[in-house]
DNA sequence: ATCTCAATCGAAAACGTTTTCGGAAAATCG
DNA sequence: CGATTTTCCGAAAACGTTTTCGATTGAGAT
C-alpha cells in the first residue's frame, strides 16, 4: 500500500507537501503539484481512509436501522437513501431490528461504536420506549427517523400522512358509491397503523357515515393468512358489507384470494383498497388499488435531512429539526370500481 | 468522548495499562483491571474505532455490490449476509449496481478504497469483463462471488446448480404428463439463463423427447410485461402447447395472467413452472409452482466464505478458493397438476 | 545594500489506539 | 540474605493523515 511517505521520498520532498499538493492548497507551487499527482497517479496511490478518519473524525459512513429488509417498501427506502449518499459521498451500513426493540437498542449501540457521521432509523413494531434513541441524540449523532417514527423524540423526520392517505382511500370508497366500508386496521404500535385508523373514521363522519365499530377489524401480525382470516370472518359478521379499506396490502391480498374462494366478486360485490403499493399490488388479479407510499423518495429526503444536520453539526450551527411530509397518491386499479 | 488516556489519568496509571486491562492481556494484575474496567464502564469508554481501525489495519467492515436492491431474491440474500455478518461483528456496506458495468466498477473502486476486510459481489447483467474483479483480487482484498458469478474469475463463490435445478423443473413436467413444453429464457448473459435453458434441454433429450427450438422464446427485460406478450406469443404459434418452464417468477406471473385473460385454463390446459420463489408465487392466483432458490441461505454461507478468507489473510494462510453448491428444490402449487 | 512581501516549503503535533520491550518491584528459592 | 524468577507496569514507536505555524527563498522596491 503507497503511502503519502512514499511519494515523498520519491519526490525527496515532504509528506507535508504531497498532502497539500493532493489537496488544492494555495501554498504548493504549480510545478510541484503537478509532480506530486502524476507520481500517485502512477503509484495509484489512495488514501487510508483509516488515518483520514481518525484525523478528520468523520468516515463519511452513516448507519440505517430498518424493521425488515425483505419488504418491498422497506428495500425502496433502502435503494432511495443509498442513491442519495453515494452523490454525497457517504456510504451506508445497514442494519436490521427484525422487529425487536432489543435488537434494535443493540444495533444503534453497535453504530455508535462505530461512530458512523449520522443514523437513519424507522422503529421496531415493539419499540415503546426511546432512552435508546435519546442515547444518540445526547451523543450528538445527527438522527433521522423515517416512517415509524417516535413523535415524542425530538429529531428530524421523514413521514408520509398516513392519516390524510387513509381518508383519501376511504373517501374513495365512498365516492364510488359504497355504503358500508370495513377497515382492517393494524396493531396500536406503530402510530401509523393508529392514524390510518383516524383517517378511515374521519372520513366517515366528515360524510355523515356512522361510525360502526364492529366493522373494524384489529390485526396482528399483518399476514396474507390473517388477510384470509378476517376477510372469512367479515363475510360472517356482515352481509351488506360493500367496501373495505385495508391497513396494508399484503392483507388485502390475502382478503381478495379468500373473497375468491368463497365466490365473492371483486370489485363488483366489494371493494377493496389495499396500503403501500408494494410491486405485488400490480400484477395479481384483481389488481389491487391501493395507497402508493413513496418508499424510494422517502429514503432519498430521509438523507438529504441527515446530510443537513451532518452539515450543521461541522458547522457548530444551532440544531433545527426538519419534518417532511410526503404526497401520497390513491393508485386506482381493478379492486375498486365505481358503481 | 473518553478516550483511554481520560481513563489512565483519572487512576493516575499509564495509557499502556489501561489498554491491556480492558484487552484480557496477562500483564495486568486483577486489582487494576477490576478499576479499569470499573471506570471505564462508569465513564461510558468506547474505543476509538478509528483509531483501531488505523492501528490494526482492518474495519470489521466489508462491502456488498448487487445488482438490485428492490428484489425479493436479493434483499433474502442481503439479509442472510448481514445476520450471517453480525455474528462475527462484521458490518456491511451495502452498494448496488443497477445492472450496469460501469457502475459496478465504480463501486468497487468506492469499498476499495474505503479498505473494508472483505467484498461480496453478484455480477450485473451487462458485466463481461472482470478486470475490475481481478484489481480486487490483486488488491489482496478477500472476495466472494454468489449467485450472478464469473466462472473464469479464481475466487470463492456461493451459487445453486441452475441447470440442475432446470433440470428438475422440467422433469416434473414431464412426469405429471406433459408433452409439448415451452421455455421462455433469460437473456445470454449471465451464466444463469444458460445454465437454465441447458438444463431444461437435457430433461428433454433424456426422456427421448426431440428439443425443438421454436418453443423456446428469448426474453430481455424479464418483467411482467414481457410474459404477458411471449404468453401471448406462444398461444399465436402454438395450439398443443401444455407445460412451460420460465427463467424468472415475475415472467411467470405475467404469463398466467395472460392466460386467465385470454380464457387459457392453468394448470388444465398449460402447467407453468417459475424460477426463484419469490413471496409473490405463494399468494398469486393460482399460486406458481416454482424452483426455490435459497437467497437467505445464500447470503449467509457467501459471509461464511468470506469470513474463512479474511481469517486466512490475517494468519497468512495460502489461499484455497472454495465453491458452495446449494441444493434447490421444487415448490409445487396450483399451476402445475398431475394428469 | 537593505527592507518588504509574497511564494513556497517542511517540522512537528495531533488524532487514539496497539504492542514491543525493558525495567522495577515483588515473590520464590537455595 | 542474595540470587533468580515472576509479576506488573510504562515509555515509546507505530499506524497515515491533516493542519498549524514558522522558516526560507527570491523578487521587487527604495
Amino acid at each position: 500500500m503507497v503511502t503519502l511517505k512514499q511519494i515523498a521520498e520519491e519526490l525527496g520532498i515532504s509528506i507535508t507537501t504531497v498532502s497539500k499538493a493532493l489537496k488544492e492548497y494555495p501554498d504548493v507551487s504549480k510545478k510541484t503539484r503537478k509532480l506530486v499527482r502524476e507520481t500517485a497517479a502512477m503509484l495509484n496511490y489512495k488514501p487510508n481512509s483509516f488515518a483520514v478518519n481518525l484525523r478528520t473524525k468523520e468516515s463519511k459512513t452513516i448507519g440505517l436501522i430498518i424493521p425488515e429488509i425483505v419488504h418491498h417498501f422497506f428495500s425502496s427506502v433502502i435503494k432511495g437513501i443509498i442513491s442519495q449518499a453515494e452523490k454525497k459521498g457517504y456510504l451506508v451500513i445497514t442494519l436490521q431490528s427484525n422487529e425487536s426493540y432489543e435488537l434494535e437498542k443493540k444495533q444503534i449501540d453497535l453504530l455508535i461504536s462505530k461512530r458512523v457521521d449520522g443514523i437513519l432509523i424507522s422503529l421496531a413494531n415493539g419499540t415503546a420506549d426511546y432512552k435508546h434513541i435519546s442515547e444518540i441524540i445526547e451523543h450528538e449523532t445527527p438522527l433521522v427517523m423515517f416512517d415509524k417514527i417516535a413523535k415524542v423524540v425530538k429529531c428530524s423526520k421523514v413521514i408520509i400522512d398516513d392519516r390524510k392517505a387513509a381518508y383519501k382511500a376511504t373517501q374513495y370508497l365512498i365516492d364510488i358509491g359504497c355504503k358500508r366500508i370495513a377497515h382492517f386496521r393494524g396493531p396500536l404500535l406503530p402510530q401509523n397503523s393508529i392514524d390510518r385508523f383516524l383517517g378511515y373514521k374521519q372520513a366517515l363522519t366528515d360524510n355523515n357515515i356512522v361510525y360502526d365499530p364492529s366493522l373494524v377489524y384489529l390485526l396482528n401480525d399483518m399476514s396474507f393468512e390473517e388477510g384470509k382470516f378476517y376477510a372469512n370472518q367479515l363475510l360472517k359478521d356482515h352481509t351488506n358489507v360493500d367496501g373495505i379499506f385495508i391497513n396494508t396490502d399484503l392483507v388485502a391480498i390475502g382478503a381478495i384470494s379468500e373473497f375468491n374462494n368463497k365466490g365473492i366478486k371483486v370489485p363488483e360485490q366489494i371493494n377493496v383498497i389495499g396500503f403501500s403499493n408494494w410491486f405485488m399490488a400490480s400484477v395479481i388479479s384483481p389488481s389491487l388499488t391501493t395507497v402508493n407510499q413513496p418508499g424510494f423518495k422517502m429514503g432519498k429526503e430521509a438523507f438529504k435531512l441527515l446530510y443537513k444536520e451532518i452539515k450543521n453539526k461541522k458547522k457548530n450551527k444551532n440544531i433545527r429539526y426538519n419534518k417532511v411530509v410526503l404526497e401520497t397518491d390513491l393508485v386506482i386499479r381493478e379492486s375498486t370500481k365505481i358503481k
